[in-house]
RNA sequence: GCGCCCUUAGCUCAGCAGGAUAGAGCAACAGCCUUCUAAGCUGUAGGUCAGAGGUUCGAAUCCUCUAGGGCGCACCA
């Protein structure tokens, strides 16, 4: 807990104390005690609403709550300057903020450790995210889906949570029988037949270009094999080709997985039936129409679905069932998974699998990614599936790059759908925003080697009263924010928070830099004192940017 | 028809476990480089927070309804 955190809660504290001593409350009445920092400065560092939360229990005015409380706080013990009743009953602190300065050596001793608490409590959380279907590239919909999933496990982490990352392959579904004729057409286009793509095809480039590698080891040896020998081998050389690409494209974009769980080995290893053994037990299934049913709907579904066809065969849900057995079997106390908008719709059935399996439901979370829409040249370009036109990650990450690409998707929160502009993204100007946080990393970069170079202390003791400057002891209370940030972002898991506080540091940084010379031969001290806070902001500048995967630059 | 998200400044979006005068970027306008990087800073202008009810001392935030937009609603995955 940094000072700023503890001041916070010694002001709780006292506050509740005071509403005790005025007898405006008993101990079980009083309501939990909640500090904001209001926006407008003429507001004090800390408010309280409590006069007015007690106005009911106290059966008085809030002003004259206010005043009680007030006239019973002991000033002395929480480093207050100043106490004002405003409005309609808020009470406004006034900190003596001498006290601020402290803050420095706790960030600087954490080092690339600042930020990271223990709200998790060592909770187990397992998340789920990207899985997507092992056929073609990635696309711009699923780099959001792995940049909101990666940084939501980073944030997780640094909060103290113990985080499994895992990619579910889908390697045992209709989808690979329709892979396998896919790379089949495209093997024998190549080789100049005339071959219609099958109904369901892929039609993406990665396809064609597995076929063509096809090609160049094999040349045409397949042509003359059997269809159900020659299927059953580019089923398995697609997957793998798929896989190889999926993964190296994610590691590019700096997303890693702890586990790459198969589909078949639910099969293998007999889970599926083990799982439908424990929904048959439960009295959860039924036989109609020559299909195994799954009665979802007493479990708040809207119909019920089938889990085993006329066919014999198992619908998607089936394995997926199995599947999300598996994960609870391992103990974690939350499954987060991290789904497109459009399988939102498939979230009831699962919970329903959930609570069928007896376990709690509370355990399984989905978090939705809303749709991006690319626009470029000012128009929205339209996404096709089904002919496979669509803007890949690798493009991204060739012509915008992988910083500009995590920053867009983080910035925002994952249930807005957004607008990617390719050419906002791509620009290399300040129309990026990007730019505006990595700036501030580099500029009290090259700050410090200025200080170098000219003969200042760079690591000697300081003095922390000295930074008294508004604009000072704003970033100074900006820091001490950050871990609470963090983990608000890990609670919430709303990864977005911590890019929104990266802007406002780098925000703060920048208006600092233009107000105040931190190089001051007139003034060792002091200069002493600011190269401290610099190195203290670079430190958490870096920190969040880490969180988010970006680079901090040293120089732009 | 049913369900889930969204609707906030001209544009893109924050803010939503209720709090005081609703924020930022871009675009517009006016300033700031002989001084640590101007990819920066300072200021001005711009809003019935989609609309209507309700709960509350207090609603962009919670509830209900309505209207727009997106996405789903398979014995596909």
């Amino acid at each position: 807990m940094n000072v700023l955190e503890q001041t916070e809660t010694t002001l709780k504290k006292e506050i509740g104390a005071a509403v005790i001593k005025a007898k405006l409350a008993k101990e079980e009445e009083l309501p939990s005690i909640i500090l904001e920092k209001p926006k407008d400065k003429a507001h004090g560092d800390f408010a309280s609403n409590i006069a007015m939360q007690l106005a009911r229990i106290a059966k008085k005015a809030p002003r004259q709550i206010a005043d009680d409380i007030v006239a019973n706080l002991d000033q002395s013990k929480a480093s207050i300057e100043k106490v004002e009743i405003a409005g309609p009953g808020f009470i406004n602190f006034f900190m003596k903020n001498d006290f601020l300065g402290e803050i420095i050596p706790t960030v600087l001793q954490a080092g690339d450790d600042y930020g990271k608490t223990n709200s998790g409590n060592g909770e187990r959380v397992q998340i789920e995210f990207v899985s997507v279907n092992p056929t073609g590239d990635l696309h711009l919909g699923h780099a959001r889906n792995a940049a909101f999933g990666d940084v939501l496990c980073n944030v997780l982490t640094a909060s103290g949570f113990e985080v499994e990352r895992e990619y579910y392959i889908n390697d045992a579904g209709n989808q690979i029988d329709n892979l396998g004729l896919s790379v089949e057409a495209r093997y024998l286009q190549e080789l100049g037949g005339n071959v219609q793509m099958p109904e369901n095809g892929y039609h993406g480039q990665a396809i064609i270009d597995i076929a063509k590698k096809l090609v160049a080891e094999h040349g045409n040896a397949f042509v003359s094999k059997d269809q159900p020998e020659r299927l059953a081998y580019f089923k398995e050389y697609g997957l793998n080709a798929s896989l190889k690409s999926i993964e190296k494209d994610l590691k590019d974009f700096r997303v890693e997985f702890n586990n790459w769980f198969s589909e078949r080995s639910l099969y293998k290893d007999d889970k599926i039936t083990d799982a439908l053994h424990t929904l048959e037990e439960g009295n959860h299934t039924y036989e109609k129409d020559g299909a195994m049913w799954f009665r979802t709907t007493e479990l708040g579904d809207d119909k019920d679905r089938v889990l085993i066809k006329q066919d014999g065969s198992y619908t998607y849900l089936t394995p997926d069932i199995a599947y999300h057995k598996n994960k609870l079997d391992r103990g974690f106390d939350h499954i987060i998974n991290v789904w497109g908008a459009d399988h939102h719709g498939y979230i009831p059935r699962m919970r329903a699998a959930i609570q069928a399996l007896g376990y709690p439901v509370e355990k399984f979370d989905v978090r939705i990614i809303q749709m991006v829409n690319l626009f470029a040249g000012g128009e929205k370009v339209k996404m096709s599936k089904r002919t496979g036109k669509a803007v890949s990650l690798r493009e991204l990450m060739d012509e915008v790059g992988v910083d500009a690409v995590r920053y867009y998707f983080v910035t925002r929160s994952n249930d807005s759908q957004l607008d990617f502009d390719m050419d906002l993204a791509r620009s290399q100007s300040n129309d990026n925003p990007i730019f505006y946080v990595q700036y501030a990393h580099a500029r009290i970069c090259t700050m410090l080697e200025q200080a170098k170079s000219k003969g200042f202390e760079i690591d000697g003791a300081f003095d922390g009263t000295l930074l008294t400057a508004e604009k000072e002891l704003d970033l100074l209370k900006k820091l001490g924010e950050f871990p609470q940030t963090v983990a608000e972002a890990a609670e919430k898991r709303t990864p977005h928070k911590v890019t929104q506080y990266l802007y406002e540091l780098a925000s703060l940084l920048h208006s600092f830099y233009n107000a105040e010379k931190v190089l001051d031969s007139d003034n060792k001290e002091r200069t002493t004192a600011r190269i401290a806070l610099m190195k203290a902001v670079r430190q958490t500048l870096a920190n969040a940017m880490n969180l988010i995967g970006i680079t901090a630059p040293e120089k732009m």
